[in-house]
DNA sequence: CTGTATCCACGCCGATACTG
DNA sequence: CAGTATCGGCGTGGATACAG
């Protein structure tokens, strides 16, 4: 059977992998709002409910790093900096609308 | 707006929500392996690396109450249970497909 | 085999202050 | 506005022992 390799760590499990690459609570919903275009720091924090400062800074970074974010910044003052998805980002997607559409499923059947 | 709600906290984004349902690591884990076909403690013990015997334990109670999982007892000696998907359990087959797929895909291009 | 209970260290994250 | 740095509390989870 075929392994993985992610940060040091290998997995059979291709869920796994996945798992390990988006989590962390955040990630999934900063690559969420940014799918749909591209988003300014304020924006997001404003956008994601509960996120602290230091958390946000830190997803983002992350992020970057890891080749899903691309960072623009346009050198303007006050700053002005935008992120946009990477092609890697984007294949997200399917990942991304299979959540929200099961969200919403979820929300109508919980209303009893 | 429509809001959402999940253990007292209201959501306005469908993947927040499913990401506060969902979330922790291992969750999506376990129901992915029980997916395929039901899953004894130990089988799942075995398939999840790096899972503590605690924490296992923990999923799959949370998993449970949360109506995903459907706990079977054989009350034979030694003890056998079985996990189940239940049907709301099954709906987050999508989700589930959709990581891996993209597992898989990530895994092939980061051979680069 | 399938759990539950207890203990405790470590790391995450929130709050805060500060910089460019 | 968009970050970085520091600190401390609290919760998560690992190890272990024990039970049915």
């Amino acid at each position: 059977m075929a392994t993985f390799l992610y940060q040091d760590r290998t997995f059979e499990c291709p869920v796994q992998l996945s798992m390990n690459v988006i989590m962390g609570k955040w990630k999934v919903l900063v690559l969420w709002h940014v799918l749909r275009r591209p988003r300014r720091y304020g924006e997001l924090k404003r956008l994601i409910q509960g996120i602290s400062h230091k958390v946000l800074a830190e997803t983002l970074k992350s992020l970057e790093e890891d080749g899903f974010l691309l960072r623009i910044d346009f050198h303007e003052n006050p700053p002005h900096v935008e992120y946009r998805l990477t092609d890697q980002g984007r294949e997200l997607e399917p990942v991304l609308l299979a959540l929200q559409q099961w969200g919403m499923r979820y929300k109508t059947e919980s209303l009893t």
